[in-house]
DNA sequence: TAATTGTATATATAGAGGTTATACAATTCA
DNA sequence: TGAATTGTATAACCTCTATATATACAATTA
């Protein structure tokens, strides 16, 4: 496991390793059953205390990414992408429900909304 | 001036009130030139510290509503729509970068995010 | 049974946000 | 001109939250 943490970022070192795993899994360069680092052992590679570890795996099982068991270690778990989708697809429409409230308050219509989102959308 | 303000909502008391004056700025309640209450008397009627009157007006003051001038008062500015539709497309543009990001990451199609945005704003 | 793994509870620490107090400066107006 | 009124500036206080940690406990492994 290569994973990197920086003190200069302001990200938290807990969210910097649970994206970073994030990533691995949906990059499928962890797979399903495969094992974790134990949270100790990683927090000592890393130099931090191993609650920190832990709080980013318990980031990772509330997501549905990973599932531990005192004694065992910590699991890649079968990835139900369509769950996946779903919750991305929630905070998109919440994101989008605030785009439009605020659109209807400055007078700006559909059409300008909907150029916008391919607007922004070719930029990258 | 008829501002209502809640300790039970979470809503801090300055943003509550920069809201409220806006809401009537924007719907032609109070129009260029109008004076507001001093932010003294406004503090002494809602039973708060006049500072943070001064920070409700400050706020409004950032966003261009309103003009403030020692010893004489403060005074709804000339409303520059425009200008005031720019900053909510900023804020939208921003948004919608987000969104778009997120359904990048999670393999959700530009259509679907258009169909997305159709739905949420027809459920207003 | 010793070592390893995760869990639970409590604590420290820092930082941000919101509200307030107090002293200062400019304008008004009697 | 001088008292009253208005906005400004700086600092302090309080609360809450988030981050990271220490330490004791429980389950599993080998």
């Amino acid at each position: 496991m290569n994973i990197n943490i920086s003190n200069a970022n302001g990200e938290p070192i807990y969210l910097q390793i649970a994206n970073q795993i994030k990533t691995l899994i949906l990059e499928g360069k962890l797979k399903e059953g495969d094992a974790l680092p134990s949270m100790r052992i990683l927090a000592t590679e890393l130099r931090i205390s191993f609650m920190t570890t832990k709080r980013a795996y318990e980031e990772l099982e509330r997501d549905g990414f990973i599932e531990s068991y005192t004694g065992r270690g910590s699991f890649v778990k079968a990835q139900n992408l369509e769950i996946y989708r779903e919750e991305q697809l929630k905070r998109i429409e919440s994101l989008l429900v605030e785009a439009s409230d605020t659109a209807q308050k400055a007078g700006i219509t559909m059409q300008e909304l909907h150029e916008l989102l391919d607007l922004v959308n070719g930029g990258e």
